[in-house]
RNA sequence: GGUGCGAUGGCCGAGUGGCUAGGCACAGGUCUGCAAAACCUGCUACAGCGGUUCGAUUCCGCUUCGCACCU
């Protein structure tokens, strides 16, 4: 029985730079399970403008977290942390290893590091404050916001509605200031993690992105899209592919503007991705989505 | 050949004798439960050459280029 912990591999990357296909084929290669970390392939209906495992992908290898429930069952951050642990309990339990790939920041930093012990439900407080926001502006909400958590009031974005409103409803909430339960612990996970990143030259990358962007017209994401306008206000569908074309069918754009504006915010998307995980030193970056190179690092890490 | 109009940063586009519009693209960045979200920063251009002026992108002249009209 081996009693070394398992290990994690996690393929990050931007939008387009061949994750899928690498960590199928890695988890493929060492017997094991693939977990998302992508915050919109969690959803149903949403194969092609979200670019989910397809097929023979799925068939290969077995996946979690992906298009296992509908776009109005929000999946937030915090929330998929503790999902995702017990599923990877349960994977690990019959293998030495799993792969985790997507491109959403935050949700692997939610599996790989986990958040402060915050509250999780607060949706109620969050609708009340974004009426608030709404009649009363930003400026009334950061006033409250110094007057509940003035250490936390000194470093937020005051310019950044988002990143107020979570303050103030983590201090309504839970009834003491944010910044105190804010601790920035480093949870122990019972696992060994190994980043893999997927480093492009930025012109490759771009017309990779706008090359898949026309596949994914040509796939078939208008009719999908159309499927999914009666839901455009939801959350899951505050997403790159979609809203421009919800755009369109209201008649604001044509056609050929909302391709030009997919692309264009999907490249704005992967320049953000490129940031984040810029600033990670854990990953090992490797040449585009190079298998050879990336079970190199994998067999250096791992016992095969 | 003549006359008129125009020439603004990668693109669009306003404007002024001194006080560097703005938008888009692009680049850099922030990031503890909406994150494919939200937000911040950067990018100092006036076709060229002379002249007027304390000072010219702005006024004058010439040159080049573009557009329109005339012959």
């Amino acid at each position: 029985m081996n009693t070394n912990p398992p290990t994690l591999i996690v393929i990050v990357g931007p939008t387009g730079s061949g994750k899928t296909d690498l960590a199928v084929e890695i988890a493929r290669r060492l017997g094991t399970e693939i977990i998302s970390t992508d915050s919109r392939q969690f959803y149903r209906g949403m194969a092609i403008g979200t670019a989910q495992p397809e097929e023979h992908h799925l068939a290969a290898v077995r996946h979690h977290f992906v298009a296992d429930r509908l776009p109005s069952a929000d999946l937030s951050a915090g929330a998929y942390e503790r999902e995702a642990l017990e599923c990877l309990e349960e994977i690990f339990r019959t293998h030495t290893t799993a792969v985790a790939v997507g491109g959403s920041g935050l949700y692997i930093d939610a599996l790989c590091r986990g958040f402060d012990d915050l509250p999780s439900d607060t949706s109620e407080v969050r609708a009340l404050l974004m009426r608030r926001l709404e009649e009363e502006g930003l400026d009334a909400l950061v006033e409250e916001l110094r007057t509940r958590d003035e250490a936390h009031w000194q470093v937020v974005d005051r310019n950044n509605p988002a990143r107020v409103v979570r303050a103030l409803e983590v201090c309504i909430v839970s009834g003491r200031p944010y910044s105190e339960q804010r601790t920035a612990p480093q949870h122990q996970r019972p696992f060994n993690i190994l980043k893999i990143g997927l480093q492009w030259p930025r012109e490759e990358l771009y017309e990779r992105i706008n090359r898949r962007v026309d596949l994914m017209m040509a796939a078939g994401l208008e009719a999908e899209a159309r499927a999914l306008y009666p839901l455009r206000h939801l959350n899951a569908l505050q997403t790159v592919g979609y809203k421009e074309l919800f755009e369109w069918f209201d008649g604001t754009t044509s056609r050929e503007e909302a391709v030009e504006l997919i692309k264009r915010n999907s490249r704005r998307y992967a320049k953000r991705q490129m940031t984040w995980f810029r600033r990670d030193e854990s990953i090992h970056w490797i040449e585009r989505n190079d298998l050879a190179q990336a079970m190199a690092v994998v067999e250096k890490a791992v016992e095969i």
